[in-house]
DNA sequence: CATAAAAAATACCAATCGGTATTTTTTATG
DNA sequence: CATAAAAAATACCGATTGGTATTTTTTATG
């Protein structure tokens, strides 16, 4: 074997591509066994060679979803120079999410949590743990921009993570649902009057 | 037939009653037709007898939760004396809300509006009017406070509604993909600060 | 208390569900 | 280019899906 990537891992992640929006769309007990053959060509046998189960598609896929959104987010956080201009991604990069077809179905967190808290413990887990690290990398931009004298030091850090993050999963949700992408982008107005709010 | 209700209208309410925690669990495409037997103890061709299909009792199901929170929520408004009073109405019920069984599955707008926004249009339409209602009514509550002279003249009443729903919303799946309520309380303290913020 | 209407249960349907065992095809390598 | 291993396709499984036609039971009323 002389390629970087084995046939098995290329067609894994073949099938997570061409299913990634399926299930971030359906959900996990929406999306059947057909529609990924039908999303993917290939056969059921084939998929089976590939993974355990459905369930561990569709793990994979949501790592796979929740990461694109996640590099994206992080890509132009370091392009940021100012803690407050990094803060301020936040409340620019959904607007486009929501409109292009950048993760068609929208927010996978979002879309996993809601989906599996109350059927699925695994997919619960990970979109748990997929808003905790997002949870704690908000706290950190607040607390390096507090220690480089940027940012007001009596910030509460978690109660500004997690407003910034209801904010933007509940604007997801709100616009998605009537159709209108203007109320996500008023509701991304208040995430950056919220973030300004913490400049010294 | 001397009753209020037929027979029909109860039992059709008995099967709204019994399935609406399974359906706010489950989603719509999570729960089948042996859900519904089973949690009324009724057979098929009962309640195909009394609903058109599983579609109908779905949506009578989301309109019987989220007129309960409605409900419940009114009743606390017109308790309150202040315009404020009323608006921390919100910030204040979802705590309980999400702690015991009020509504087992939580929030049905999010429920709905996430499962069907993508599936199912008849659902999402109904999720989407929740959603609209809910966003007049904070409005109205607010535009009244500023005729009342007890809150701010120059406030953003859309603004202010959605971000107060996309915090409650966002908060609500945040808590309960994490396990935790504590997570809510600290959103919905940043709520009450927002309607503090209101007044004059 | 007979009777008719309404409601619920039974029995059934084709289609699809998630999953597996086996066969065929493709791929890489000596 | 033969060969063996890996990957994909085929064929199949029992169970369950949403839904319906028919029969039985319950209910209200004269």
């Amino acid at each position: 074997m002389e390629n970087e990537l084995s046939k098995a891992e290329r067609t894994r992640q073949f099938i997570i591509e061409r299913t990634s929006p399926v299930f971030n769309k359906r959900g996990y007990a929406g999306t059947s066994l057909s529609d990924l053959t039908e999303a993917t060509g290939l056969t059921k046998g084939s998929i089976y060679g590939n993974f355990k189960n459905k369930e561990e598609v569709a793990a994979e896929v949501f790592e796979y979803n929740s990461g694109k959104v996640r590099k994206q987010i992080q890509e132009r956080i370091q392009r940021a120079t100012s803690y407050h201009d990094k803060l301020l991604v936040y409340a620019q990069v959904y607007h486009s999410f929501t409109r292009g077809d950048f993760i068609p179905g929208g927010c996978p967190i979002l879309n996993t949590a809601v989906d599996a808290d109350d059927t699925n413990p695994l997919l619960k887990d990970k979109a748990a743990r997929a808003v905790i690290r997002w949870k704690t990398g908000i706290e950190n931009l607040i607390k390096a921009g507090i220690e480089a004298g940027e940012l007001k030091p009596d910030i509460n850090t978690t109660e500004t993570a997690l407003s910034m993050i209801a904010l933007i999963e509940g604007g997801i949700m709100i616009s998605k649902v009537t159709d209108s992408p203007a109320n996500l982008d008023i509701i991304l107005a208040s995430v950056h009057n919220l973030v300004d709010n913490l400049k010294l």
